[in-house]
DNA sequence: TGAATATATGAACAATTGCTCACATAAGGA
DNA sequence: TCCTTATGTGAGCAATTGTTCATATATTCA
């Protein structure tokens, strides 16, 4: 019976172990949600495309840091973008993002 | 039409405004599952409740860092624990966590 | 072409983070 | 009671992060 559970430890542990880079690119993924600046843009785009100047318009930092934390998202795919004129519209890849956030909004309305 | 957009994006703008405070928890809560060595933590609670010893034989980092780390998921009460003796077991609060660890691999595997 | 507007980028910096080390606390068994 | 084992905690430190500032690039329009 302990023994059972001794056993039933030890594959979990090892099944964590071999997927070990699975797991830090899952770390990877949610770091992407977990600052507050990134995770408006991202509720922003699930509503609508915007551009970075309309991004910048209701976060309380500059057209610059909306441009830092867009390239990181960019390079992470969660965002796309398209150019039309002077503005660069950024939109979601797919829904996934969307997803994501209503799960964690699921926890905090406990 | 042009005009149906902005106040589609002002309109949205200033639903994020509004709600900064729940984006900035939301967040926070990313946060926690942003951490390599959390996340399989937490992924190996999904599967059994374990104690701190269980936990760092499998990470490579030291039972004193397991420690600090199950610290901070226990005061977002994400864990719980038990006594037993002279060993602590760390269990899931709930069934969120779980739920928001499938959303993210859903991602991962494209 | 030159000015104006929109966005991107690199350097620098303060703040945060995750770890280790040393030590404290708590429980069990001799 | 003393020793051993399991876990918690605080200080210190290197690495990472998110921002700003200055400047570069790209597009439009006169």
């Amino acid at each position: 019976m302990e023994k059972e559970n001794q056993n039933a430890i030890l594959r979990i542990q090892e099944a964590i172990t071999r997927n070990s880079e699975l797991f830090e690119s899952l770390a990877q993924l949610y770091k992407l949600f977990g600052d507050a600046s990134r995770i408006k843009i991202l509720v922003a785009l699930t509503q609508s495309e915007m551009c970075v100047s309309e991004i910048s318009e209701f976060l309380s930092i500059t057209q610059s840091a909306v441009s830092h934390q867009l390239r990181i998202l960019k390079s992470s795919n969660l965002v796309k973008t398209r150019r039309d004129g002077k503005n660069i519209y950024y939109s979601l890849t797919d829904d996934h993002v969307r997803t994501i956030i209503d799960c964690g909004m699921e926890h905090i309305s406990e």
